[in-house]
DNA sequence: GGGCGGAATTGGTAACACCAATCCGTGTAG
DNA sequence: CTACACGGATTGGTGTTACCAATTCCGCCC
């Protein structure tokens, strides 16, 4: 109902729209009631309402559950991942680009992070700088960074960053070779990499939107630098 | 393929991964055998097998067209745009937090223009802006700005930002009162207006990537300057 | 040759039966 | 009294058949 938008004007098929309004009308969590009943209270076949509830379950809004019933979830980005991995097989996305929005992105977060400053959160990303600098074995560093960059994104107090983020890195790590790329080049400089990353939370603790910005500039180029073509996540 | 992904990663359904490699092989525009002749093929009813069609028509991969067939049809942003507007509607993904992923993506777009550097690209941008010199009507100025910034991300060689933008687009443009607010606004700094934009193309034109992220921040500290909470499209 | 109309095709909906997974209440053994 | 096991009821998933509505395409008529 916010901003002027309304669940009718979402859907053109006035069922489906019928339906999203009940769905965002219950919170998330919620079980609808079951096929069978709702057909019978909408007035229309089960198989015309299980069509709406797979498209409305493709937007991740719903989930379903053999045996158990129906249930509203939040609003995911799983949708946003399979439709972005579709777009790469289809190879109209290409990596590249997609690298380049999650640079965009994480800058941004960086951005709001700092302006947010939030030491609660900021508190986080330390935390995973801490474990970066507790080992040098590859898949921990890795998870370490994955946990940073996480946090950094939920630092920045902005859904929607955080909603693009998942949706993206759902793609980027999908693919086995990027991550193992990606390990080798984290356990080549550790020192570098610790370094980066406790740049951006320092920039981040001191509320410098501009300074954090940079960091996370500085982060990029090196991860690009030295492995050509070759981009991964980050 | 690409890129270590495969469509039966993808989808943990067995069928839809199996329709989706079907659908992935045959190009865009191309038309799929009709239900009945699928379903027999594959060895399913027609229920099951219009259920993963709905599926991957949600992730529009596909168009069904009553009485004509169903059409294969590149990965568009639709998908995400109603993905987004169910989250705004769920008040999960507020507005101010979808603009600053667009303040990112455009960022990002004018610096890869910058370093893209194509002349036929960026031209469709100063098009743009001397539509906006040629007139002080509203709508037609907010008809400029649209094309001007979908011209600034397909400068931006992207695939992938461009993708996003739509996605964001699709939702922002759709709250009228936010469209009224971007039109009064021009209106009533024209001339700026037109200098932030003529400064975003002839940056981009100039090759200078640095200074074409300057010019895209300006410009959104205009249009945030003096409309408090209130933010928009632009 | 062009326009028109009907048959065939295609997606959309309906109604019914059945399967498999899950849930829940009950009863029984400890 | 508790804990577990069993079985019926509920729920989503699939198959089948029939029919409707929109579209397409071909052949007939003008």
């Amino acid at each position: 109902m916010s901003d002027g938008l309304i669940a009718t004007e979402l859907f053109p098929d006035r069922l489906t729209g019928e339906l999203a309004q009940r769905v965002l009308a219950m919170g998330a969590g919620k079980r609808l009631p079951s096929e069978r009943r709702m057909a019978e209270e909408l007035g229309v076949s089960r198989t015309a309402l299980r069509d709406r509830l797979t498209h409305l379950e493709s937007l991740g809004v719903l989930e379903r559950r053999t045996g158990s019933g129906t249930y509203v979830r939040g609003v995911r980005p799983d949708t946003v991942t399979e439709a972005l991995g579709l777009g790469l097989l289809a190879s109209h996305l290409t990596f590249a680009s997609l690298y380049s929005v999650r640079v965009a992105l994480e800058r941004q977060a960086a951005y709001e992070a700092a302006l947010a400053g939030d030491p609660v959160k900021t508190a986080h990303m330390a935390a995973a700088v801490k474990r970066m600098e507790a080992t040098e074995d590859g898949q921990e560093l890795y998870e370490a960074d994955v946990a940073f960059h996480r946090a950094l994104f939920t630092a920045s107090c902005s859904p929607a960053l955080e909603f693009f983020a998942d949706a993206l890195s759902g793609v980027l790590s999908r693919s086995v070779q990027q991550r193992q790329q990606h390990i080798m080049r984290m356990t080549g400089d550790i020192g570098h990499m610790r370094q980066l990353h406790r740049d951006i939370h320092l920039a981040a603790a001191a509320e410098d939107p501009e300074r954090a910005m940079r960091a996370v500039d500085s982060h990029f180029v090196w991860l690009d630098q030295g492995l050509g073509g070759g981009r991964e996540s980050g």
